[in-house]
DNA sequence: GTCTATAGTTGGATAGAC
DNA sequence: GTCTATCCAACTATAGAC
C-alpha cells in the first residue's frame, strides 16, 4: 500500500481545511465557494470535481471538528493510566476540551451550526451526543466513587461545567493576562471548593 | 402629547418584532427582508419606508436585545433593597440573566454576532462591555465584603460564571426534566460550596 | 404607506474545452 | 484535474404608480 497522497487527495484536503478557517472566521453562511477556491488558488467550478456540493464541504468540516475532539479526549482519559482517580480523568478530559473549544473557537462553530439546513444539524447531532456521553460516563465514575454531592443533578452539572468552558472560546484572547491553563486552574477550583466563603460575621 | 401610535411605528414595530423573532429561529445570515416582508403581511419594498437599509434593521434588533437585559439586571438589582448583601443581589442579577438569555437564545445571536459585519459588530460591543460591567461592579462589592475567594481571578470567574449560564441557552428545553430554576439552583450550589467532595478513604 | 417592477449583485451549480 | 463560461435562483435596494 502506498501512502502517497493523490493530487486529487492533497486538492480535496487543502478545500477542507481551508473551508475550517473560513468558517471559524466568518461563520458556515458566509462560507462561499469562490472564496475557498481563492484561497487555495483555484476556480471555484474546480471544487465540483471533489465533492458534489457545498454541503457536503459542509459535512467534511463538522465531522473534521467533532472527531478529533472525541479522539483527543479519549486519549486524555487513557493517558491517565489504569489506577487513576475518577477526578484525576475528568480533569484532564475537561483540559483538553478547554484546549480544544479554544483552538477550533468551538461556540462560534456551533453558533453556525444552528442556522445550518436541517438534514445537516441532524447528522450531526449523533456526534454531539456521543461526545457529551464520555463526560457523563466519566461523571457517573465520580460519582460511584462517591466523590460527588449528592444532592447535584448530574446532568446539569455537566451542560454548566462544558458551558462554561465552551464559552471560554468566545471571550479568550492568547495575549490576554490570563493563559488557558490558569482559567483551567479557577474553573477546578470553582468545581472543587466553589468560590463564595460565608460571610465573615454572619447576618 | 398623544401616546397613540402612527400607522408608521406600528408597521416599525412589527418588523423589528417579526426580525427578532426570525433571527432566533434561522440566524443573522439568513434573515431575509422578504421573510420579514412575508410574516408581517406586506411585501418587501415596503420595509425601505421605515428603514433605510437591512443593517439598520439588525441594529435595531441588537439594541432591542441587550438594552432591556441590561435594564431587567439592574432592575432585579435594585428590587433587592438598600441593605440587601452582595451575596443575594449577585444572584439575583445572575438569575435575570440566565432567564433573558434562555428566552432570547441569546448564546445563538451572539454566535451570529460573529458573522455579522465587523461595522455591526463593533457598534455592538460597548453595549455588551456595558452590561458585562454590571457583573463586574457586583463581583467587586462581593470581594469588598470578604465574601470572595481571594486566590480566584475575578474576571475569569465572572466569564465562567455567565459562560456557564450564557450556554445553557444551548441546552435548555422547556418540557425537560429541570425548570430554569433548577438549573440555577444546581449553579449557585457549584459557586457556593463546590461540586466535588474529597475522596471519602484519601488516597 | 404600500404596491409592482426591476436593476444590480452574489453565489451554487453545470457543461465542455484543455 | 482545472479552467472558462454560463445558467439560474435568491437577495438588497430603488423607482414610480396608486
Amino acid at each position: 500500500m502506498t501512502d502517497e497522497p493523490s493530487k486529487a487527495e492533497l486538492t480535496r484536503a487543502k478545500i477542507i481545511r481551508s473551508a475550517q478557517k473560513l468558517t471559524r472566521r466568518d461563520g458556515f453562511n458566509r462560507l462561499t465557494l469562490r472564496d475557498i477556491a481563492a484561497d487555495i488558488g483555484i476556480k471555484a467550478g474546480s471544487i465540483y470535481y471533489h465533492f458534489s456540493s457545498k454541503d457536503a464541504i459542509v459535512r467534511a468540516v463538522l465531522e473534521e471538528g467533532i472527531g478529533p475532539a472525541i479522539e483527543a479526549v479519549n486519549a486524555a482519559v487513557r493517558a491517565c493510566g489504569e489506577d487513576s482517580g475518577p477526578l484525576d480523568r475528568i480533569e484532564s478530559a475537561l483540559r483538553v476540551h478547554l484546549k480544544y473549544v479554544v483552538a477550533k473557537r468551538f461556540a462560534g462553530s456551533v453558533e453556525g451550526m444552528r442556522q445550518l439546513p436541517k438534514r445537516l444539524r441532524d447528522e450531526h447531532m449523533a456526534r454531539e451526543r456521543e461526545y457529551a456521553l464520555i463526560f457523563e460516563g466519566l461523571l457517573q465514575q465520580l460519582k460511584g466513587a462517591g466523590q460527588l454531592r449528592e444532592d447535584i443533578d448530574l446532568t446539569a452539572i455537566r451542560m454548566l461545567s462544558l458551558g462554561a468552558l465552551t464559552w471560554v472560546s468566545e471571550w479568550y484572547r492568547p495575549n490576554g493576562p490570563m493563559s488557558l491553563d490558569d482559567i483551567f486552574d479557577t474553573f477546578m477550583a470553582m468545581v472543587k471548593g466553589g468560590i463564595v466563603k460565608a460571610p465573615p460575621g454572619g447576618v
